[in-house]
Formats: C-alpha cells, sequence, structure tokens
DNA sequence: TTGAAAGCGATACCAA
DNA sequence: TTGGTATCGCTTTCAA
C-alpha cells in the first residue's frame, strides 16, 4: 500500500501542488472559511480528493523544508509521579489544539539524565520544550535556548536563566496558607517533613513556613525534617515517630509524594488524625481516603499548569516572543484534619 | 547558532557526502571496527571532524530520504497506570539500545481514542507499534498492519488478528496460582472481584480462577462480582460489605488497581487481614505497606514484558518476520495475608 | 575504497 | 488566485 503524496492529490484534482500545500496547511477562520489564497471552488475540491485518496502530510518532508517539526517535548521529573501525570493530559490535550506532537521524556529527577534526553530532543529539531528542572540541570536547559529553541520552565524556577517562560506555584504562600491554617485552629508545635533537593519549589513552601510560624512568634517549635526521595519510606517512620514522642501536635507534608508516604505510615502505626496529630497534605490522593476524617490539603490548579505551558510556549515559537512568566495560586481544600480535638 | 549539516562535515574533512554517511551510520562490530566500506584512517578523520564541529544528523531529512524514522510508538491504555509507568521504563531503555526514539500515547481504554492515537503514530510514519490492546480495538489496530506497519501486542491478547508479535501473561496460570494458594491454606470460600471490561486478560485470569474452584471441587463457592474503572470506589465497598455478611473467607484481586480500591477500604473499615478476610493482590503496591502483615501477591515480570515487545517488534522491522509470540510466567509471592487464623 | 548525482515529499519564493 | 521550481539534508544507487 503505497502512500499518497501531495503529488497525487495535486494530479487528480488538476491544480499545482501549490494549491494543495495551500489548503493542507490552512487554518478554518472564526468566520467558517479557510484562511488561505485559494477560491472557496479549489479549496473545496483539493479536500474532497485529498480525504478520498486518503492522504496524510509527510511530517519529515514538512520538516526538513519548513524547519520545523510541530513537535514539543516535555521533560518531567518523573513520569509515574500523580503531579505530572495528570498533568501530561492537559499539556498533551491542549497541544494538540495547536497541532503540535507531543514527545514526553524523563530526567528521574537526575541532571545527567536530563543532560541525555535533552540531546535527544534536540537532535529531533523540536519546536520547543517544557521541562521541569532538576537540581544542577541549568548547563543542560542552556543547550536548548543557545540553539535558540524556546524553553518553558515547569513547576520549577531556575533563576539567572533568561529568555525562557516560567510556569510555577506561588510557593511560598502555599507554605503560609497550610501554615496559617494549623494557627488558625490553635496549633503551636507545627513542624514539616521535605526533601534535601536544592529545587525552588521546596525551599520556597519552606520559607513560606517559616515565616509563618516567626510572624506569630512561634519560632521556638519551628523545625524543618529532611529526607530524600529514595529513602523516604524508611526515614518518615523515624521523623513521625520522632514527632510523636516530642509532643509535636502538627505536620505539613509539602508534597503528593510526602503526603503519601506519611499518612500511610500514621495508618499503619494507627495514630489519630487529627487528635495525635493534625495533617495538611499536598495534592488529591487516594490516600485520604483512607481516613475516615477529610484530610486537608493544598491544591496545586494542574489544568492551568498544563495549558499555560503550551500556552506560553507556542507564543514564543509562534512569535519568537521572549518567554513570559506566570504564578500560580495555591487552594488550601479544609478537612477535619487540623480540627482541635 | 546554524546547525552544522553533512555538508559541513564533508568539506571540512576533504572527503565526500557519501563517505560521510557511511561513517555516520555505520555499527560498530564486535572487532570493535565500523562494519562500513571506508578505510579506518578516512573513518577516523571523519568521526573526529563530526565530533569537533558538533554534527548532529537531521533525523527529518534521513527519514524522508530513507523512508524509516527510527521511531516506535508504544500505547498503553494509561500512561499513569503503575504497571505501564515502570513497562515505559523498560521499553524505552530496550529501544535506545536499537537506536529507536520512542512516542508514547495513551488509549485511556477507549477505542475511539485508540483510533485517533494511531492516525496520529501512523501519519508519524513510526517504522513500529507497542499497544496494549483495548476492548473493540481491533480496527485501529488492522488499521498499521494492512499499512505494512509492525505491530506487538503487550498485555492482552485480540483473537484472528495475524502477523503481529505478542507478549502475554499467562493469565489462567495467574488465575490458578492465586486460588490454590488459598485452598492450600485452607480457604473454601474464595471469591473474586473484576472488571466488566472485555478483555483477554482478564477473562483468562477469571477463568483459572474458575476452573481451580471446580477442581477442588468448590464450584458451589465460587463467585466473581463485577465492577468499571471508573466506579469502582465506590462499588468495592459494597461489594465487600456484602463478602463480610455472607462469611467470605478470602478474595482474589486480579489487577493493581482493585488491590488498591479493595486494600483500601478494607483498612478503612478496619478489617483483619487475613482473620476477616484473605488476601492475594496483583502487582507490587504501596499500599501493601498499610498492614503489617505481608499482603501475598501475583507479580508479572514487567522487565521482561518491556524488553521483550521491543526485541519482537525490532525483529519485524528489521528482518520483515512475521510477529513471534511470547507468554510470560507469573510469580507469586507469599504473605501473610493468606494464613487461615 | 571513493564520489557524483538522483531523488524522498513537502514548503517557499517568485512570477504570472 | 494560481503555478513552476529551487531547495531542505540526507541516503542510496551507480560508476569510477
Amino acid at each position: 500500500m503505497k502512500r499518497v503524496t501531495i503529488k497525487d492529490v495535486a494530479k487528480e484534482a488538476g491544480v499545482s501542488v501549490t494549491l494543495v500545500s495551500f489548503v493542507m496547511n490552512a487554518k478554518v477562520r472564526e468566520d467558517g472559511r479557510l484562511d488561505c489564497p485559494v477560491s472557496a471552488e479549489t479549496a473545496e475540491k483539493v479536500l474532497e480528493v485529498a480525504k478520498r485518496l486518503g492522504y496524510k502530510r509527510n511530517p519529515a518532508a514538512a520538516s526538513l523544508r519548513s524547519g520545523r517539526t510541530n513537535t514539543i517535548a516535555v521533560i518531567p521529573t518523573d513520569i509515574s509521579n500523580k503531579f505530572f501525570a495528570g498533568l501530561a493530559r492537559y499539556i498533551e490535550d491542549r497541544s494538540n489544539l495547536y497541532g503540535y506532537t507531543v514527545l514526553f521524556g524523563s530526567s528521574d529527577e537526575n541532571a545527567a539524565k536530563l543532560g541525555d534526553v535533552m540531546d535527544a530532543v534536540l537532535a529531533y529539531n523540536v519546536d520547543g520544550i517544557i521541562v521541569a528542572p532538576v537540581a544542577g540541570g541549568e548547563k543542560a536547559i542552556r543547550k536548548a535556548t543557545d540553539l535558540g529553541v524556546p524553553v518553558v520552565l515547569l513547576d520549577r524556577d531556575i533563576e539567572g536563566l533568561d529568555g525562557v517562560g516560567k510556569v510555577i506555584l506561588d510557593d511560598q504562600e502555599a507554605g503560609r496558607m497550610a501554615t496559617e491554617e494549623f494557627i488558625r485552629h490553635g496549633f503551636k508545635k507545627i513542624e514539616m517533613i521535605s526533601y534535601t533537593l536544592a529545587i525552588s519549589s521546596l525551599k520556597e513552601r519552606e520559607v513560606g513556613y517559616s515565616q509563618t510560624m516567626e510572624a506569630h512568634g512561634l519560632s521556638a517549635f519551628r523545625k524543618v525534617h529532611h529526607t530524600t526521595y529514595e529513602t523516604v519510606d524508611h526515614d518518615i517512620e523515624i521523623i513521625i515517630q520522632d514527632m510523636v514522642s516530642r509532643g509535636v501536635e502538627a505536620i505539613f507534608l509539602p508534597t503528593y509524594s510526602l503526603s503519601a508516604a506519611a499518612l500511610m505510615f500514621i495508618k499503619k502505626k494507627g495514630l489519630q488524625v487529627p487528635q495525635d496529630l493534625a495533617v495538611i497534605g499536598f495534592d488529591k490522593s487516594q490516600i485520604y481516603r483512607l481516613f475516615s476524617t477529610s484530610v486537608a490539603h493544598i491544591l496545586q490548579p494542574q489544568k492551568e499548569f498544563g495549558e499555560n505551558a503550551v500556552d506560553i510556549l507556542h507564543d514564543m515559537i509562534e512569535n519568537k516572543s521572549a518567554g513570559r512568566s506566570i504564578v500560580l495560586k495555591p487552594t488550601l481544600i479544609p478537612g477535619g484534619s487540623v480540627l482541635k480535638d
């Protein structure tokens, strides 16, 4: 079964290949007509023939000639991470709207791997890249910007990288919201567990927590525990046991995976929420269903993350514009897990 | 920053573009030398120049000329599904070994969406496709085979589709293993929860369960409950409550998501495992950590799934061979969740 | 072992 | 509005 080319369509329709190309690339305008310098009749005929013959454009040829691939790369830190898995859907949908094919690659929270993936997608001539930077990944990202390939930073910020677009959360606000919520309900001994990763989002969430504790004169109780992505399941048990033994009243878990690990252990140990330990988690999670009382948590606007990232990237590609930055607001979903007594 | 082309390399090295092309595409043989009709010195010089100039082949041009894209598509039913998320990693690693770029697309367990994704990847001229078929997805898959694009079926079988490769689990054996394990530990009232989906893997797991129950004269206790992917969280509560009230002793959960939903509810209700209900789950899961007693479960050889799929596909692409089929064996991980008393 | 030259299928430019 | 044609960068004969 041979492929139908633009030539076949042109011959069958009795027009030149140029016209066929025009018609096939025309966008439908608001008034329902095609936005190209071709008469309505000709356009219609070409469309009909193309459909009848089953014409599909050859992206390789188009890309070779135009220098564009209509492909964008998305590089999260971990595809199996719930937050990114959900995001991926929104990014894909929005991209299809613009006619982009999406190439996924995971950096595994590893700067070297990010470099490899970056090389791969650059070799592929992608038109743009959406990336969640990993610690130390600045060099890899600069490779793309140096080549003039538009980049949008997702979820995490990197300082001193200009000409890139950004879609990030107001992470300080997230830290503040959670801490304020505990304080409003009368808690004082509030602690936090975080990762040692040197990434902006986590550091900012810590800052929000710390500032709020200070602002309320609770500096004496301020304490942030640290673990790593690899050892979280083990570490968290020790940290929480320690907290309980020291009479800590409330705990803020600033990522999905920390929430999952902590709540899992809390349930396993049979600790009562909020009586033994009040909790605020991060992102939506099935785990919350384990508890008969609802679990308060911070929500990131996933859909807006995805759509804004694509929109900004599209603008950079299309108009060669500098990248815009956008900071999204978190939401606090209240729950019984923060009620004193 | 302009891209370096094969021409630049040729000029700089003082040879023809043909030679450069030869060298860049040559595979390294076992004896460490390049497998191409080029003198060792020339090859070395070309390699040196290419590296110095930072040459990267333009895949669009290569694809246009050769008709191959060195790209394969992988279409699971749900990227955020743990089983496929893990598999994706192995598939990607193995594919890179052969020099393939991997394009991911999710069918969302939906035949129409599978059709769309299929159209998209075929338009992309992928060299081959690895797909987990959805119910009713036969037509979409046939589109690819009709175009002569090699297809490997993953995880699920479809009857009457020939010329395709297959990597599936011995699902009947999985059903048998679980059921036998319960019976060996003295359970009789063993039931199963499954999805209504008309896919081979689930049906076969049911068959394995049913046959084993019959073989042990337990037909009277045989019962399979059904739910759907969308309503599982709600349905499972009713089903399990009903089981407990009828004195059912053991439950086999034939997928990851069913295991997660069921164990979550069991924990929430405070049911004791295995005293109130013995359990065998499916696939690895964090949820198992909720229980102080280890949870027995069936394991699929993820790595072999991924690697075999790529190997078979590669063979089909390279040698235009008919697809091989391979059936992998599940493993039973024993656990305290099946101990009577 | 080397090189010249013919395309692959589209787009983009220019002319009509 | 239309059409002719050069061209993108590479692979692939074919001939030397």
